[in-house]
DNA sequence: ATATTTATGTTATATTATTACACAGCGTTA
DNA sequence: TAACGCTGTGTAATAATATAACATAAATAT
């Protein structure tokens, strides 16, 4: 029961194009194929995507700064986001696995940190590439 | 056993700074502390980083673009990475966790993807800041 | 209707990272 | 030796990523 946020202009036009995509998006990619709907500033970019990462709609591959949409209905507002990546083609894939998620929200580390969330990113080859 | 090389005068000015700083350091702040020891150059930093990285003295913290120095033995050549960052301090330890470890370093997802490295992220409150 | 919050538009700027080119040091080997 | 490959260095310029500051408009709450 995430997704059930009315997106503005510009939160939609954003996450349209990023939705479409095959792969992950970078802020300026986006910026450049929204100038044409009058989307003209990088500030407007960064502020819907920040958005959209809130409401977990999309989720930032921190180790390539781009962007995808969220397709994992059990993620739980990008508070817990796993991703495997591809290091040749790039392709990156959400990971959804209840085992993982399970153990991931359930680690306590010795110091007794309490977490609120985690990203986790796999990095190998895909089928494709292998 | 993967700390025995044998660092170069930039690697080691580098190094020896992130391996002193209580806290993780960007690029630029390091730039700027070194300075008075003749590195000039972004480009300069960013290489030694590379390769500290690269051999495991270092590792990079994806979601703040800092590097900190690796204090776990365990870890294995920077292909296995685990952390816990404090949303309010911004303090982070390297989690070393052979359960953990064991746990991702098995998991494999439906698609046969093979993963030969990752890199985790928790975040939350640390003890002083709960 | 008024206050508050949220989103927008715009300009400028800060921060992070790489490209390109010249050259130095070192070990290999022809 | 000399030629070569490899790694590291120095320097300048620039690319790519992200935010600050300020003004205004639209939506929501009291
Ligand atoms: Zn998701
Ligand atoms: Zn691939
Ligand atoms: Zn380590
Ligand atoms: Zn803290």
């Amino acid at each position: 029961m995430h997704k059930e946020h009315t997106l503005t202009k510009n939160q939609q036009i954003i996450f349209d194009l990023i939705d479409k995509s095959t792969e992950p998006m970078k802020a300026y990619s986006i910026l450049f194929n929204v100038q044409k709907k009058g989307i003209k500033a990088p500030l407007q970019v960064y502020r819907a995507l920040d958005k959209l990462v809130e409401i977990g709609k999309i989720h930032k591959i921190e180790s390539r700064n781009a962007f995808i949409a969220c397709h994992n209905s059990s993620c739980q507002v990008a508070k817990a986001t796993a991703f495997s990546i591809c290091e040749i083609c790039e392709k990156v894939t959400e990971i959804s696995s209840a085992g993982l998620s399970k153990y991931l929200a359930n680690f306590k580390d010795k110091d007794g940190m309490k977490y609120s969330k985690y990203n986790l990113e796999f990095f190998g080859l895909c089928k494709k590439c292998r």
